[in-house]
Order: C-alpha cells, then structure tokens, then sequence
DNA sequence: CTAAAAATACCTGAATGGAGGTAGTGCATC
DNA sequence: GATGCACTACCTCCATTCAGGTATTTTTAG
C-alpha cells in the first residue's frame, strides 16, 4: 500500500485528490494537513511514500519547508504542487530535494502518472513545466536555482518600489536618502541582472521574493 | 433537488467540489464543463439552481461568460470562483449579473453557506472578499465596477510596458514615434487613474487587462 | 455621409530613473 | 584585528518618464 500524505491548505485541493484517487486501491492517502508546522510534526513521526505539497502555504514558502522535510527525511517523494507555472522555480524546487512538479490544472492521469514515475526513483515535471525547463537549458548555463539573497533592507525597498512608490517617496518612508534607496535598487538590479525597473518587480515576482 | 452546474477547467476543482457535496443529500452535481463553449451548448438547454463559475477559463474570461449567461437565463445563480482574492472584480462581476463570490480556500462550510444564501435571493460574498469590497465603499464613491475599456493599440503599449520595454524600444517595436507611445501611455494611465507606471501595471493586473 | 472615437505626431519642462562611480560606519565571524 | 557584509550617503551624466498641452489623420459606428 502507497502511503500519501497531503500538504495544502485548500480543502478543495485535498478533496480533488482524495477524489481522484479514490478509485484506486494501492494509494492511500495517510495523512492532510494544511500548514508546514502540521508537516513538520507530523512528519517527525511518520514516513509517507509520497508528498504531495502545495508551494503556496500561508507560514512557511514550500520550498524551505521541501528542505526542512530533506533534513530528517530522505526516503518519502516530494511532488509540488502549484496553480501557475513559474519556471524559474522548478529548478530551484528540485535542488531543494524535490523529486516532481505538478499544476493543479492536471489531470487524474497525471496525477497517477506523477506517482508512479517518482515511486521509480524518476524526476516527473508536468509538461508544460519541463518544456519550460527546456528552454531555459537551451539558453546558455541560465544560472538556473541561483536564486540571488536580499537584506532585509533590499527587501524592504523592493516591497515599496512594487507598491508604486518613487525613490524619493521610498526615502522619506524609510527616513533615508534618497541617495541610498538609489544604491538599494542598483543593487537589487545587479542581483536580479536586469535593467529596468519593470523587469526588476518582474523577476522578483517569478523567484517569489515579493508577497 | 438542487442542481447544481460547474464551470472549471482544473478537474482537481470539480472533484473537490464534488467531495464537499457527497454527504449533501438535496445537492446533485447536474454537469461538470471546463470551457466556456461547452458551459453555453449545455445551458441553451438546461437551467441549473446554481452555476459554480470559475473565472479563469481558457476561452473565455470569467467576466463576460456570466453577461453571455445572464442575456438568455436570469434563473440560475451564478457564483464566482478563483483563487485570488482581487476586490476590483468582485462589483463588476455582480454587476454582470453574478449573485455570489467564493473564493477556491473556501471550507466546505462556506460552500454549502453560499449555496444556501443565493438560493435565498441573497448575494453572497466570500468573508475576506466582502471586507475588502467594504473597504472600497468607505472610500468615496470609488467608481467602483467602473472598469475602463482600452483600446487595441493601448493594450498592446500596455502589454510591451508590462514587459519591461521603454517607450523608445515600444516605439521601434509598434513602428510609431516614441510620441505616439507616450500618449497611449498618458492614456492609460489617466484611464486607470494613477501616477506612474508601477501602478499602472498594478492596477492593470487587478483589473485584469493583462495576461 | 458624418460625427465620434482611436490612433497618430509633436512640443516643453520638471521629475525620476539608470549607469557609473567613491566612501564611511557598524557588526559579525573568523 | 582583519576581512567581509550590510547599510548608509554622496556625486555626475544622460535617458526616460510624467504632466501639461495641441493637432492631424484614420477608423468606426450610427
């Protein structure tokens, strides 16, 4: 019996699953929370086959959590599970120890597909996704997982630049220069590797560094 | 018997859905469609107590598949799903004729709710989504619903801006003077009625009139 | 056909953004 | 106690954006 445990905090997502598996009598779906601090403990107890684990939670990013769980767990199979497909983040996701990627727009079959290709010891990327991954392969190295490291302080400028804010508005928020919330968002250009603004909040929305 | 109607293309949201209602004795899931074309074949011939409307089809936005429903059935109740909480849809969606507004991290609680209330005649709104449209009404008149019509040429400017192109590098692409492009973008953003471009994507994406 | 709407082009001046620096201070870790 | 990092502040130069116009030509709708 295939032991499964689910981690979102939709109850429409668990109930589609639970829905979709429901006919199949090898699966069993051990265990649904709906928080990583839920997982994490119960993890610390159990070991499911597979881990079906929403990246979207409301206390902690997924990614961290899929490292979190790799700290004390090597054996179970980690799938994410997300609504939109945000190719930067794939990479990232397996280098964290995931060992799939699915969108909640698949079908059952991908669903079974998914399982079973990961039980193998198989990476299973939805299509759409690996075609993605695809294209970022073909371009050069891509730097792909090099996720870049904000401050607190470049985070910060960057939350208020996504609210609209102007540099100088952004200056007198923080009771800085407006000077220094220039050398901020230089350096978060530099970062990011961009050259404008837009495709600054752009990216940063890709690698999940705004809300 | 209650027949109830669904309009989503992420079967894992159908199934879901379905789960919630097994136990409900008076609900009957009638039909289960994933596109907007087949949502209108089945409705030229049926007439379901409730329709669970995703927003977000393939073929059609969500917005106007509820005005194409509402010119030949005003029976029906019409709920709107999606899965972001965006304040600025929820009025123009009631004024399409839309009697409710959930959104898809609903319990199963708040799902039977609904269903309940707009059977009454009541509209009813998911509880996050109902504060945030009460805190537009607290502020001035808001124009709310008022959700402005751009033209073709300003979708494409608005789309390149959203890109990350400058006006020169839009002027090059659209074969216009960079004039020309500053004044879709005077435009638009007197249309949207902001003050810069990082709102003006915001609010674009709101509203949503970009991809 | 005609009036309205959309698309086009142009101008100016002030403000902001972007690329390129330099440099001091505090804090931690090593 | 030195090296590195984060945060701070300042400067210049040029490109772009923004706010305020005016105005002609195409489309579109009635």
């Amino acid at each position: 019996m295939i032991r499964l445990m689910i981690i979102d905090d939709h109850p429409l997502v668990a109930g589609g699953i639970a829905m979709m598996l429901k006919d199949e009598p090898g699966l069993l779906i051990a265990e649904n929370v709906t928080t990583a601090a839920e997982a994490l403990f119960y993890l610390s107890e159990n070991t499911p086959d597979i881990i079906l684990l929403d990246l979207n939670l409301p206390d902690m990013d997924g990614m961290r959590l899929c490292g979190e769980i790799r700290k004390t767990n090597s054996v179970s199979r980690i799938i994410a599970l997300t609504s939109t497909n945000e190719s930067s983040i794939i990479a990232q996701f397996l280098k964290f120890g995931g060992n799939g990627y699915l969108l909640k727009n698949m079908e059952r079959e991908e669903l079974l597909s998914a399982v079973s290709q990961v039980l193998k010891g198989k990476i299973y990327l939805s299509t759409a996704a690996g075609e993605k991954l695809l294209e970022q392969f073909t371009g050069v190295d891509a730097a792909i997982g090099a996720v870049p490291v904000l401050t607190r302080r470049e985070k910060e400028v960057l939350t208020l630049l996504d609210k609209g804010l102007t540099g100088p508005q952004i200056a007198e928020n923080l009771f800085i220069s407006h000077y220094t919330v220039e050398t901020h968002r230089k350096n978060l250009m530099q970062k990011l590797n961009v050259n404008n603004l837009q495709q600054l909040l752009r990216i940063s929305r890709e690698y999940r560094l705004l809300g």
